[in-house]
DNA sequence: ACAAAAATTAATCATTTGATTAAAAAATTT
DNA sequence: AAATTTTTTAATCAAATGATTAATTTTTGT
């Protein structure tokens, strides 16, 4: 119970972006109600628009905080020039399956977003393009030559991020695998490094 | 002009599907408004009613055909015992990315609809459960004893599909990988064939 | 203790939205 | 061609929804 007071007092500011981040989330920004996030937070509703102004504001507040937390997980580790290939990726693997083995919500959320307001999303994460000019770009080129190391950037990102994405898909058309979910995630923390230097072998 | 007529003719209710099917997978069932199909389709509103019911078993139908060409897809080879893995394996590739670069939207839209709905989700694809009883799952597992099968059906679902849906993601943070993108997509038909078959020698 | 500011609420508004109704138009049957 | 059925539409409804307003309560500063 050392927790409990902080808890209780939170901002009424804090339990509205608490419960937007979770209604969100789970529903989306168009089958979201005001109503839902104001009832999820235990306070009025006009409370809501008194501090945010609007669902969209409310909304684009969560969205820059997810993606922020999505990509600011990798971008560094892209374009660090110190740590090796296989830092890398065994990084990579091993902080995005931790993250969204936590938040299994995230992939979807961000994908969405992605989709629905790729002009926001763009401005939210100037100056981290151009991944082809990355750290990570040019070792995978220096290791293997002959595949296109953008081919094996989305490698990376598929192996981590698809499975969560799946999960509800992967539960109706295999109950065992639904059971053993987080095993199999844990598993892939150090296979997925492993595959990814089988495959910089092939030509 | 062979066709023109065929279209033209194209009977109310067809005009309403198709519309329902264009509209649906681009902004999903929430943010869909029933008049945005019926302008799309070009007749009254009240005609769609007639016709379907309520905006939700519209839904549904346009659910059910996308899910069964999604599954329809792969199910069939998963439980062929006739074909060889390494058939199965590069069919399988070349089948989704082909349908896939045809209908970008189909990845997100069916990613939701699972999560959004597991149990009408579970109903449709009633019998094609038990993935790990497929040939597919035998001839893996016979393949490599040492990493479970589902780990590698869930690697191939991911190189396959994740691209597609993290593609407006991609051409925000490498506008080079966007001109691209078909032809990637085109190459991997033959990459993730050769990909599988590395990851297959991982123990 | 008092005034001013900030936080909170109940009530309400204006729009949007899915759906229905009743009537008109078109097609089909007799 | 008259009657019947099917298709289509304009008008409308009721509920949901994002947002505002005006009043009340609580907190803060003096």
């Amino acid at each position: 119970m050392a927790k409990k007071k902080q808890q209780d007092t939170l901002s009424s500011e804090e339990k509205i972006k608490e419960a937007a981040r979770k209604v969100f989330m789970e529903k989306g920004y168009a089958a979201t109600r005001t109503r839902d996030i104001a009832e999820a937070a235990g306070i009025n509703l006009a409370l809501l628009n008194y501090y945010f102004r609007s669902k969209e504001k409310l909304f684009e507040l969560v969205m820059q905080e997810k993606l922020s937390s999505f990509f600011g997980l990798i971008l560094p580790v892209l374009q660090d020039p110190a740590s090796s290939l296989d830092d890398k990726i065994h990084t990579i693997a091993d902080r995005y399956i931790s993250m969204l083995a936590a938040n299994p919500d995230l992939p979807l959320f961000v994908l969405n977003a992605m989709r629905n307001a790729p002009k926001k999303f763009a401005a939210m994460l100037k100056g981290a393009d151009h991944l082809l000019q990355s750290a990570f770009a040019r070792q995978l080129k220096e290791r293997n030559p002959h595949v296109a190391p953008e081919q094996l950037f989305i490698n990376i990102m598929s192996l981590c991020i698809f499975p969560f994405a799946m999960r509800p898909g992967l539960e109706v058309i295999s109950p065992e695998i639904g059971a053993t979910f987080n095993v199999l995630m844990e598993e892939r923390k150090k296979l997925v490094p492993k595959w990814m230097r089988a495959m910089l072998k092939v030509k």
